[in-house]
RNA sequence: CGGGAUGUAGUUCAGUCCGGUUAGAAUACCUGGUUUGGGACCAGGGGGUCGAAGGUUCGAAUCCUUUCAUCCCGACCA
């Protein structure tokens, strides 16, 4: 079944292509009839699951509620916020006619004239519009302050170019919208979940992130700041993983959501708005794989044991069941999810390649020779390697073994993303480090012109303003200007 | 919406330039048997209006016209 993934090298032009295969042989998406769409299958959705009830918790940790708000929004709302509708309303899926009919000539349905809806609904691309519109009348004192709503909803964007879970036109998400009463409060809100994301990806899903501010051409409409975490992908690009906006007053404003304050005066609320979506599947299936197949973290991993047994006759099959079953009590107890794997209908060897192709972290095998020497023989999905150890304190082994998985993978980004991040100071090696595929740190004038330019000559954009980095002087590699840092430049998903 | 490519079995494709038996392969699927420590083997079987419509021809998967769809590269984006 994945034979043909073999032969598909990654980091070569087929990149995208080794993506699209692999997403749909280890069986997590595929496309839908409706171009762009997508069908989310039962692995991949668990593996979403996870991400999910993570995040949930950390939320709610964080004291934010859980809420749903309807998927349409009145086309008006749209209007109300002047930049969010430039970033906007062009991508928006529209809904005008709320009927159907039998057509006349009986091929089929056809769209009802008469049930034309005198204003048009636009599917949610963000919920922002109607949030705040709903907002005003929850908001009356700094008593009703601060309102920290998370919502897990789907939303809808009409890509021109869907990529399967990195830009499709349906996509799942969370998106958080904060009210607060004073400016401060709201950036700390903006930057603790920032904060949060960046600490979800490195530890959970071990992708490495750069935290980051994005330049005023790269924020969000609406946005006065946009907090962004960036990884890098396997072929050298950036994928934006994860944003959390500082949206000042103007929601706030558009909306015309006010509250009295302590001295009993009128003034607008602070803002935040933040969301991780589907997009985090592919994030990392493009920071682990290998020619394999997927690689996942054990931490996100939905069977993070898969045991094949190996036997010629039934009663082979009864001495080794014995002896798994135990172990697989023992596993449960403290926590590891295991499959084990006895059906008889696939050689042992299908199922090796399968279990790989699909990332499964760790694998166990016992046969004939490990019944006579009372071993099993241990599999890890990062590195390959196979080790036979005894049967007894195997399940003592297994928990040390997925954390060094997880960390591994890890640090084997990282080591990745570090090989493929230079800092030039000519715009020549500039244009030759992104000619390659990687990250490049430069200095940069500040100027949204010189930004589109470089742009337009090479196709890097400004991924980011790091956080993390000290600030050092220099000369723009484009305009020769002076700057005060580098920035993260790169070709982006 | 521009530029390029492709539509043939569930899937990946060959056949198209140069029209000619009953349209092929691999793989997947079904049946039986032998197998089982890295994607098994043997035997048998089912599966196609060759993307659609029209035209040329004694004859079209193949040539012509139209149309639809998909993929890749741009513009757009989490």
């Amino acid at each position: 079944m994945a034979k043909e993934l073999k032969n598909l090298t990654k980091r070569e032009d087929n990149y995208s292509q080794w993506y699209n295969e692999l997403v749909v042989k280890a069986d997590l998406a595929e496309q839908s009839p409706v171009r762009g769409c997508m069908v989310i299958k039962p692995y991949g959705y668990a593996i979403w699951e996870k991400i999910q009830r993570i995040l949930d918790d950390k939320f709610k940790e964080t004291g934010h509620h859980n809420a749903y708000f309807p998927l349409l929004i009145p086309k008006s709302f749209l209007s109300k916020e002047a930049e969010h509708v430039e970033g906007f309303a062009k991508e928006c899926a529209v809904v005008s006619h709320y009927r159907l009919k039998n057509s006349d000539d009986g091929s089929g349905v056809v769209v009802d004239p008469a049930a034309k809806l005198e204003e048009e609904l636009i599917i949610r691309p963000t919920s922002e519009t109607i949030i705040w519109s709903t907002y005003k009348n929850w908001i009356k004192s700094y008593r009703d302050l601060p309102i920290l709503i998370n919502q897990w909803a789907n939303v809808m964007r009409w890509e021109m170019r869907p990529r399967l879970f990195l830009r499709t036109a349906e996509f799942l998400w969370q998106e958080g919208h904060t009210a607060h009463a004073t400016k401060n409060e709201a950036e700390i809100e903006a930057k603790k979940i920032h904060n949060l994301y960046a600490e979800f990806l490195e530890k959970y899903m071990a992708i490495p992130v750069i935290k980051g501010v994005k330049t005023a051409s790269e924020r969000f409409a609406g946005a006065l700041e946009t907090y962004t975490i960036e990884s890098m992908t396997q072929d050298g690009k950036a994928l934006q993983c994860g944003t959390s906006h500082f949206l000042g007053q103007n929601f706030a404003k558009a909306f015309d959501v006010k509250y009295i304050n302590k001295e009993n005066k009128l003034e607008y609320v602070w803002a935040t708005s933040w969301g991780v979506s589907t997009r985090l599947m592919g994030a990392l299936i493009m920071a682990h794989s290998d020619d394999n197949g997927l690689v996942l973290p054990p931490k996100l991993a939905p069977i993070q044991v898969v045991i094949v047994p190996v036997y010629k006759t039934e009663i082979d099959l009864e001495k080794i069941d014995a002896k798994i079953l135990k172990l697989i009590d023992k596993l449960k107890e403290k926590g590891i999810s295991v499959k084990y794997d006895k059906t008889d209908n696939k050689r042992p060897g299908f199922k090796f390649a399968e279990y790989e192709l699909k990332g499964i972290p760790v694998r166990l095998v016992m046969g004939l020779r490990d019944l006579e020497n009372n071993t099993v023989e241990l599999f890890r999905r990062d590195t390959l390697q196979k080790e036979t150890v005894p049967y007894e304190g195997i399940e003592n082994r297994v928990p040390a073994l997925l954390e060094s998985i997880q960390e591994g993978i890890f640090q084997k980004a990282f080591d990745y993303r570090a090989k493929h991040t230079f800092v030039v100071d000519t715009y020549n090696d500039f244009k030759i480090k992104i000619e390659e595929g990687n990250f490049v740190l430069a200095h940069w004038d500040g100027d949204t012109e010189t930004e589109a330019k470089i742009k337009e000559e090479t196709k890097a954009t400004i991924r980011c303003i790091p956080l993390d980095y000290k600030s050092e002087l220099g000369k723009c590699i484009y305009s020769g200007k002076n700057s005060e840092k580098r920035v993260l430049f790169a070709r982006s998903y």
